[in-house]
RNA sequence: GCGGGUAUGGCGAAAUUGGUAGACGCGCCAGACUUAGGAUCUGGUGCCGUGAGGCAUGGGGGUUCGAGUCCCUCUAUCCGCACCA
């Protein structure tokens, strides 16, 4: 019997659904474990041969963690709702609802052809009601919490408002917005409206005005960090600035604990750092500085306290509310043609130009409360509105833009730390002694810092502050296919929540679900649904799309329970993930988001542990090779001419544009020398029907028209290739099915584990991946010889054994530290190493196709049960290495002279190290090299080497 | 500009704590069986040299009996952040 893959993928899948083989209980005695994969978007391209990576080292993973007894969750879901699949949806015409379940149903299709072992019943879909009822459920949890900043914890709304009729604001150390102190009395006294405002300052979710990226293109707002260089992540639109009122989840509350509880998970260092960075705590202080035409104080943040006296002028974001009130009337027209000049700047003209400085003197003065100088205050462009407080002290002698703007303005530079002690010290190093300033002269920085804040203090017009980069999150999108809030405002525009038991607000059926061009949500239209019998609205902004993806890993744990999002004996059972593999492209976005969703959970008791992620595993990309030729932008006697890739040179790089080939057309793709023969020329002509007719090549022999190029002939028109993003418009976007239709799914399995590391980024070639299908077609073939099976019940040798368990022992091993690619390797070196003894022992295979199984899975199956076991080898156990055959009898030792190696010798294993080197000083060869000297020192490294130094 | 990673044959890559560099696979070369093979099997394959031997892990330097691995420095390349006061 041929190995027939097709066939056996196809028993055995029937074979694990029929059986439910991958069905994980919630009540088992085993020891849990969770391996979660990044759920994917379904969007309309499918998936390429790139993502199933991370899911088949998982998998591997899960595989192998059951099989050594563990009750493995491992569960698949899809991330449905947000802007990829609107946009698909738009672009298609067709309902997004329609476009998803057919997506989804694909992604289905094409995973479960690569044999994944996910239990199908917890699936989570995050645009099903059943999933976006619990979204919409911890929404409401976070409006009605606030964060206590002494207790570090989340705590319920009604306690503050029990607080405020009590004693007012004074003391409530909250993380919240900016707002005015009241007294009790004063609390008690405020209409239901004004309470509600000011409550919105407090809540974890809450509405502001707030200057957003807003995107005309997509008709709506984007979160930070779906802005990629001023244009949107997706689709590349221009992305401007606009005050809008939006919803936003307060994870500033959380900075602190994000960035602390790092310590305690196991991602990369790298990944770490990129969170950290993200949240960007600085410590400073704040100083209010007296303004000399105004009542008003102006309060800067600083980080460097110290060079208080280098502050030769102020610079205050444009946009800051001081600006209108202290502007002098001389300067008011300088001042209203900056402001016009911003604002007719969009955030990508602004990202573009970050070297230039540019600003404007608003015709005030602060004092330096120190000296009592006057220093000028000035707008600029490059001070943010919302990083500190909004306005800066310039120190133009130690900050390279504050340089910029002092020589740009021709404004003082006080030079104020003396440097010359720490050559090449920057800045940053914050090393050096004080000078020119009063009286912190001479002293070091540090301490200067601390003695100024400490000044700063006890006068009253400063203290030390603690500042994060990172912003509340906007919560809000004007778009059809997302989560609706589930908010109602009453008749005064006051918002509260529905009733937890209305939930879930099911998102209406809407036909025109395009985006307005007015900064309404799709929603607004649909009246019937807005409008409620009462006279409230209801909001019509949605949820964006890392809402879903915040929390689906709690829903795996108790999928289908209508009472709770997971029970408390799921998740107390489960507690948190314990291997997280995705992409590092969700550094900061998901896995910060979602470690704030979680412990806010956590502060309700309703999760057990303070992180959601114990281990997080970043794969790394697969790359496609992407083949193009060029075209001349000019024709050629009415013609259009392809140059071939080294001709190009004699042409400017203007005159010509690169044009996509698909790598099926072009020989030796992806090697030195790519090209296009007659045949990948006729294909390409056929692929571009508008060049068919009237195009010419000019190749090495000169200009060719096509049929010039004769079969068979000398005549090769070269490529360009390179490595790029597997993409539709490369035409170089490989199809997992396809490969599987061709190889088998085990082998396409066992050779993206083979292409390398799992975390380095790799281009896909195909062409290699015969070596597996060779190892795949022999391994049954020391089953299977011309249809008979050919296991034999003899004892095994220990030669046999010793091969058998060094191979268990690495392979254990490498799975352990994820090096999957090394797995592969040794399971063609045991192979190897059976068949030159020719060994087909059940003693030996048994244990083989255990070790193979959580790689191979459909293979491993069918010869399980040509074994004759009638369970699924993925319920049997995974092998262990039996020491016993571990241990070498003999060591064949490199033997060096000065380091240098002269020879080898095998020696017995458990030789001691005076035996060694007795034995080894009495070897010719080794005399032959002393020649009489005495050796200085004998090094013996057991099991890995002798030196002898002389 | 700041932060982080990577650099090993023609290619993908091994080398777990410093210990015979290049395992394993692709490709290539030779051979066997074949009417034929883009099937299968066997052997070879870092570079220089007929040879003994020498040289090799991006370049330079250091520590060590011994460095791909540790330290310094330079170069190339990829990724992330980018007016964060």
């Amino acid at each position: 019997m041929e190995y027939n893959f097709s066939e056996i993928e196809t028993k055995w899948k029937k074979y694990w659904e029929e059986n439910q083989v991958y069905k994980v209980s919630n009540n088992s005695n085993k020891p849990k474990y969770y391996v979660l994969d990044m759920f994917p978007y379904p969007s309309g391209a499918g998936l390429h041969v790139g993502h199933p990576l991370g899911y088949i080292a998982s998998d591997i993973f899960t595989r192998y963690k059951r099989m050594q007894g563990h009750e493995v969750l491992h569960p698949m879901g899809f991330d449905s709702f947000g802007l990829p699949a609107e946009q698909y949806a738009i672009q298609t015409g067709i309902h997004p609802e329609k476009t998803t379940a057919e997506n989804i149903k694909r992604y289905r299709a094409q995973l479960d052809n690569i044999g994944f072992s996910f239990d199908w019943s917890r699936q989570v879909s995050t645009c099903e009601p059943e999933f976006y009822k619990w979204t919409q459920w911890i929404f409401i949890e976070l409006f009605n919490h606030w964060y206590d900043q002494n207790r570090n914890t989340a705590l319920p709304i009604s306690e503050l408002e029990i607080i405020f009729s009590r004693e007012g604001n004074r003391h409530v150390n909250a993380a919240q917005s900016p707002c005015p102190s009241f007294a009790a009395s004063q609390w008690n006294s405020f209409s239901r409206k004004e309470k509600s405002d000011l409550l919105m300052n407090y809540r974890l979710a809450y509405r502001k005005e707030a200057f957003v990226n807003w995107c005309e293109a997509l008709g709506t707002v984007l979160a930070n960090d779906e802005v990629k260089d001023g244009v949107s992540e997706r689709g590349g639109h221009p992305v401007e600035r606009r005050p809008m009122t939006q919803w936003f989840l307060r994870i500033t509350a959380y900075a602190q604990r994000l960035l602390d509880d790092l310590k305690d998970v196991d991602f990369s260092d790298s990944m770490k750092i990129m969170q950290s960075n993200w949240i960007g705590r600085s410590t400073g202080a704040q100083v209010f500085f007296d303004i000399d035409s105004s009542i008003e104080k102006l309060e800067i943040y600083t980080t460097r306290a110290d060079t208080i006296f280098g502050a030769t002028f102020m610079v205050l974001a444009p946009e800051h509310e001081l600006v209108d009130i202290i502007t002098t009337t001389d300067q008011r027209k300088a001042i209203d043609q900056y402001l016009e000049f911003v604002k007719s700047r969009s955030e990508r003209d602004r990202m573009a130009e970050v070297k230039e400085v540019s600003g404007a003197f608003t015709g005030a003065f602060a004092i330096n409360p120190f000296n009592q100088e006057k220093i000028p205050i000035w707008i600029g462009e490059y001070v943010l509105k919302d990083y500190g407080t909004g306005a800066i002290m310039a120190v133009p002698a130690d900050d390279a833009r504050d340089n910029a703007f002092a020589k740009k303005y021709h404004l003082p530079i006080v030079e104020i730390i003396d440097k010359s002690m720490y050559p090449g010290a920057t800045i940053e190093d914050k090393l050096g002694k004080m000078i020119n300033s009063d009286f912190i002269n001479g002293m070091e920085v540090l301490p200067a810092i601390d003695l100024i804040c400490n000044r700063l203090e006890s006068m009253g017009i400063g203290k030390k502050q603690i500042n994060f980069k990172m912003r509340d999150a906007n919560f809000s999108r004007q778009r059809y296919w997302g989560e609706p809030f589930p908010i109602i405002y009453d008749n005064e525009g006051i918002p509260y929540t529905l009733d937890k038991n209305e939930l879930p607000l099911e998102l209406p059926a809407l036909d025109d679900f395009k985006p307005t061009t007015n900064g309404k949500a799709p929603l607004s239209k649909l009246e019937s649904w807005v409008k409620l019998p009462n006279g409230h609205t209801r909001e019509t902004d949605t949820m964006p799309g890392f809402a879903g993806s915040s929390w689906y890993f709690l829903r795996y744990m108790d999928p289908n329970n209508q009472k709770e999002f997971a029970s408390k004996e799921a998740i107390t059972y489960w507690q948190d993930v314990d291997l997280y593999v995705g992409g590092t492209e969700h550094a900061v976005g998901h896995l910060l988001y979602s470690r704030f969703w979680h412990k806010f959970l956590f502060d309700l008791g309703l999760t057990v542990t303070k992180e959601p992620y114990k281990r997080l595993l970043n794969q790394g990309m697969i790359q496609g090779i992407s083949e193009s030729i060029y075209l001349l932008k000019e024709k050629h006697e009415g013609k259009n001419l392809f140059v071939s890739k080294e001709l190009i040179k004699k042409y400017d790089e203007k005159e010509y544009i690169r044009i996509a080939v698909p790598i099926s057309y072009v020989k030796d793709y992806g090697t030195e020398n790519p090209f296009l023969d007659h045949l990948g020329l006729m294909d390409l002509l056929l692929f571009y029907k508008e060049y068919s007719d009237n195009s010419l090549f000019e190749i090495e022999q000169g200009i060719k028209n096509f049929t010039e190029i004769l079969p068979n002939s000398q005549y090769k028109f070269y490529t360009h290739s390179e490595v790029a993003k597997m993409s539709k418009s490369q035409y170089n976007v490989i199809n997992p099915d396809d490969v599987i239709e061709k190889y088998g799914s085990d082998c396409f399995r066992l050779f993206e584990m083979f292409l390398g590391p799992l975390e380095q980024s790799k281009p896909w070639d195909t062409r290699s991946i015969d070596g597996v299908g060779k190892f795949v077609r022999r391994l049954w073939a020391s089953f299977y010889s011309d249809d008979v099976l050919t296991i034999s019940d003899e004892l095994a040798t220990d030669e046999e054994l010793k091969i058998l368990h060094k191979g268990i022992k690495k392979i254990s091993d490498d799975i352990e530290r994820f090096s999957f690619n090394t797995c592969v390797s040794q399971f063609m070196i045991i192979l190897n190493e059976l068949k030159s003894i020719n060994c087909n022992k059940r003693e030996i295979l048994d244990p083989l196709v255990r070790l193979i199984a959580p790689f191979a899975p459909f293979l491993s199956e069918e010869l399980w049960s040509s074994l004759g076991h009638s369970e699924s080898v993925h319920k049997s156990r995974f092998p262990q290495a039996n020491e016993k055959y571990l241990v070498e009898s003999i060591f064949t030792y490199p033997i060096c002279i000065n380091g240098k190696k002269r020879g080898t010798y095998d020696f017995p294993a458990d030789a001691s190290q005076d035996t060694l080197i007795d034995m080894t000083l009495k070897l010719d060869f080794v005399n032959k090299w002393l020649d009489g000297t005495a050796p200085k020192k004998v090094i013996v490294v057991p099991g890995k080497m002798v030196n002898i130094v002389i």
